[in-house]
DNA sequence: CATGAATGAGCATTCATTCAT
DNA sequence: GATGAATGAATGCTCATTCAT
């Protein structure tokens, strides 16, 4: 029998490490680096411990790579918002409701845990030093501005009300993306107020 | 030197005892039950990490206590609005500013920690369970009926509003209370928003 | 096209093993059997470390046999001094220049590395143990007579010389044959002060 | 009760220390620094393994303490031989019955662990690369020509005379100093043939 | 009451070995 | 025959907890 050639090798590479790229951004997301246990990835995966290091030299690497993907990620779909149809303010709910789902939570999560923990690699601080709001603030800037002089957006500094209404949505989803009973997701339309001119 | 009587050995015994829940509740509300080592503990309360186990069998009781504490105080804390002086638009913004302060977030940290971290000792999963929102939605409620009534606050379902707005200043605790620099934390003013009626 | 037939495979065989044998030697030898990985064999060797198990069981298995390998070439090359051309001297003499030589460490080095490492196997050690010094003596004693008898070698008992002489000779192949820069391996004919008279 | 002073627990952990460091010494001087485990090292000193990390951080700087200690001891016992009574072959003479002897032999061993295996830490890479048979040679160079004027020894260069025999001095310590019975120590006098005069 | 030395369970990582292809 | 993905036992190290003093 001859042994599998490149192709099939590659494929199987490819979805053992997406498949272990699922796993650990979903305990990671959840437990943070510290209260991550390899074995909990492995299990997650379905596979033996062992096998992780064949992908990732360490739990580091893995949780290094998952904030880098994260991030791209994360911008990309900030961009994404701009080619959104209708006016500003339905792109704005667009994004607002996206963000309420639990769907984009665990990178955002991710992040979360990459910026509040212990334990978090070098590299990822340096990362997560130049990946603040700003990048997000500076991308949604058109759509505020337009929508303001649309007058659907209050008045004021559109880069603040860009930053502040980010938080507020930053702190939802740190809520909402934790199996957290005791709060209450609020709809878009409740915080669209914020930052809706009456 | 006599030795210390009774009383004496009492007073120590308490002083020590408050000494090290600070101490305990500083450490364990910024980095959670896992990330939190005994001997950061006693470091911060300048005791050796012998001494803990004389005041506390195990860290478990020790952040169970904690999280029993920070319970009965929250609510405590949320009580007192309803005899703050002014009007309850007032009161409310007065709330907002105690919460986006840094101050409060201790207490309110730890049983962020408790809801989402892994090791959480079974008895406090079984006391958040019990600690939801409809406790503080419930002391609110006469404030906001009162608001509403007054045509300062959005009408609706005051309950949902309150659920509602309680989750935005939660998901703003979380952000703020570690150190992270990333976020913009909104004024109480930006938040009002979301309840006054325009 | 056709499939190899029987002969073919055997030489394949054959080749492979050789070659997995050379480059476990050379390994063996200079890291011991701890500190040398099958990877790195199979590195050595230009295989995939799977197919190292097609033609060995084990690591262990593969140091005995190489050990194995080593007793009986050792001793062929000693028997193979008294056919040299020349005085007993002389013989001695390319004796010693031949040991001195890195080239035929690598069987010494593994013995070397056999008898003073952990993790060898029971049989190896039996093995070993039934190798000592005196079969390398009875091999010499007849040149060192003559040399006595001819007046070239130091009086006394021979096999004493020759133990004592090998003695010298093993300690300088343990330092040469690891490429270690702090000694300077003397010439031979400093060596030979040992035995010669005055 | 009262706890210990502090010069009792100094005491407990100098005692601790040396008894590590013993302990240590002997496992990693036989096995070199891959081949001992921390386990080993306990066992050795008759401590649990978590206590070892009481006195060092690891097993690495554990290996280069004693590697340092090793320096530095067998330096001081080189720079003695001058003060040895008696003529320069007679110090000479006292120098080769002291190597050996076994008993110094673990730091010497330690120091050819630290030499020939993998797995050495960069900083004793270092130590050890500054620590070659130089200095050894500078610190017998007087006692040598001394001899030398005497027509003690042979004539001829007295470094290379020098680097030479402790070459095979080395040599033999590596042979004797793992438990090998295949070989046969020389006495002293048969090697000090190597650097008489006839 | 107070200290810190001592223990050992638990987790990250390595590597010999197996096995599907 | 040959490959490399997959497994799991073994080892270094951490940290909660105990206990002699």
């Amino acid at each position: 029998m001859a042994p599998l050639n490149d192709e099939q090798l590659h494929q199987i590479r490819d979805e053992r490490r997406e498949q272990i790229m699922g796993a650990a951004l979903k305990v990671f997301a959840k437990r943070g680096i510290i209260g991550t246990k390899m074995s909990m990835i492995a299990a997650e995966a379905r596979i033996s411990h062992g096998l992780l290091y064949h992908y990732f030299t360490s739990k580091e690497e893995l949780f290094t790579t998952l904030v880098q993907d994260a991030m791209v990620s994360s911008q990309e779909e900030m961009s994404s918002v701009r080619d959104l149809p209708g006016s500003p303010l339905e792109k704005i709910r667009a994004l607002t409701n996206d963000i309420l789902d639990e769907s984009g939570t665990p990178y955002f999560m991710l992040i979360h845990q990459a910026r509040t923990s212990d334990g978090v690699p070098e590299k990822v601080k340096q990362l997560i030093e130049d990946y603040n709001m700003k990048k997000f603030v500076d991308l949604l800037l058109p759509v505020f501005i337009e929508g303001q002089q649309a007058g659907e957006l209050t008045a004021g500094d559109p880069e603040e009300l860009i930053a502040s209404y980010l938080s507020v949505l930053s702190g939802l989803m740190v809520l909402n993306a934790q199996e957290i009973g005791g709060y209450r997701m609020p709809k878009a339309d409740f915080l669209l107020k914020l930052i809706t001119s009456p």
